[in-house]
DNA sequence: TGATAATATCCGCCCATGCGGATACACTCA
DNA sequence: TGAGTGTATCCGCATGGGCGGATATTATCA
């Protein structure tokens, strides 16, 4: 019941909703997820940490950029979860909105990796 | 996007998990979760009020006793996510706890209408 | 190895929310 | 209308977690 508590709990902040909206569209590094969201690297980074330690992100090393995506759900309500959050996710606004930042900001940087 | 995070935020709190799991067999009055919960009156009231607050339950006076049910869910989301609930909180060991102990009581008081 | 860059963590601050006892309110019945 | 009961709200207190600047860590490259 406390982990069932705590898994909604990590989907309870409005930044984290946005973070894992944007993760729908594939693996993504931090730098691009500050840029998008326009928030302090702090902050981005603290909630890439909660995200993580709820088991809903798992991260990768490439170099010095840290890329995060969705991590494999480890129970049934996890499962269903992330599954709710892809369907629902991408029809809110403010996520419509941020795709669209992050796709002009893919375009943007093109071949390079990162930056 | 705050709506939505709203939604997860009334989800997070065991207590909540208990009293949202007692609501899937159906409307209770108040007495009855005090009774099973195990928890001072004033602490439940909070908990029903924030999810009152949440649009996650609804309430109906008769005489004395107030009575909570599952409220009619007003978006996708909130509808995806009453299903789940039904689906898994019985899942959880802590709600078939509960939901022994509310059947006890029930058997109990039989056709007294409450106390 | 030292400079640079990306990311994580630390820090102090502040607010939301949890708690449970005390009190207020609402309703019923004699 | 006054007593009694069920429920909601108030109160003071404690804690979790949000914030963002400052600092530490990790990796790359000259």
């Amino acid at each position: 019941m406390k982990n069932t508590a705590q898994l909604f709990k990590a989907l309870s902040d409005e930044t984290r909703l946005r973070v894992l909206a944007l993760l729908t569209a594939g693996e993504l590094c931090v730098c691009d997820l500050v840029a998008v969201l326009e928030l302090p690297q702090s902050t981005v980074s603290r909630h890439l940490a909660y995200l993580r330690n709820a088991g809903l992100v798992a991260d990768r090393r490439q170099g010095v950029w840290m890329f995060y995506r969705f991590a494999q759900p480890t129970g049934p309500l996890h499962r269903d979860l992330l599954h709710l959050l892809h369907q629902r996710l991408v029809e809110i606004p403010q996520a419509r909105q941020d795709a669209l930042s992050l796709q002009e900001r893919l375009v943007q940087k093109s071949e390079a990796v990162c930056r």
